[in-house]
DNA sequence: TGCCTATATAACTTTTAGGTAACTTATTGT
DNA sequence: ACAATAAGTTACCTAAAAGTTATATAGGCA
């Protein structure tokens, strides 16, 4: 499982953080990302076991995503890291 | 700067947390890493402040990397990370 | 004379990540 | 009829990351 090495998936996880969230929302945190690479990261980290996909069968589509356990054990890294950026980028 | 979103800094960095060490030494310690590889993360780890590059001159050539403070400052980003690999690869 | 050393670079190729744009789906409301 | 909706897929293309191979260096020593 590569968590380091691709761009978008600890914003993703980052992100999750807060709690359950629809994928619309979620995608719309993450301005830059394209909706091809959205859909193939949150694709990778359910693989992963890292979030959770629930999907509502109704029209138009509801699909949710939250951190699974595991996903939640990434918490004070992704927390580090986030923190850790925003201070170096001061320099 | 990427930390990241490239395959290799994270492991050069983990490696020099347990001190200065040759060029040579360090490289042996990723076997995995391609000699140009190698050369190109340390310059651009060299270029974020993050490792310093010294130089002696001999022959042949002697080379030493080191953290500064601003990479000694990701230890505990980089240790969370490598033993939440370890625990995650047992499943 | 010519080989060995450790570190690095250059030229080139391959692989993978990422981006773009068009299309699908099924139901509700007009 | 048909437009709008949210989520996702597909085919195609480009750019960036990484790998491979060959070469340079300069002094010590057989």
């Amino acid at each position: 499982m590569k968590l380091i090495g691709t761009k978008w998936k600890p914003l993703v996880l980052f992100h999750l953080l807060e709690g359950p969230i629809r994928s619309g929302k979620l995608q719309n945190k993450i301005p830059d990302i394209s909706n091809k690479m959205f859909t193939q990261t949150v694709r990778e980290l359910e693989k992963d076991n890292l979030i959770n996909r629930k999907v509502f069968p109704v029209v138009p589509p509801k699909v949710e995503y939250e951190l699974t356990e595991k996903g939640k054990s990434l918490e004070s890294i992704l927390k580090s890291l986030d923190t850790w950026g925003k201070e170096m980028s001061a320099f």
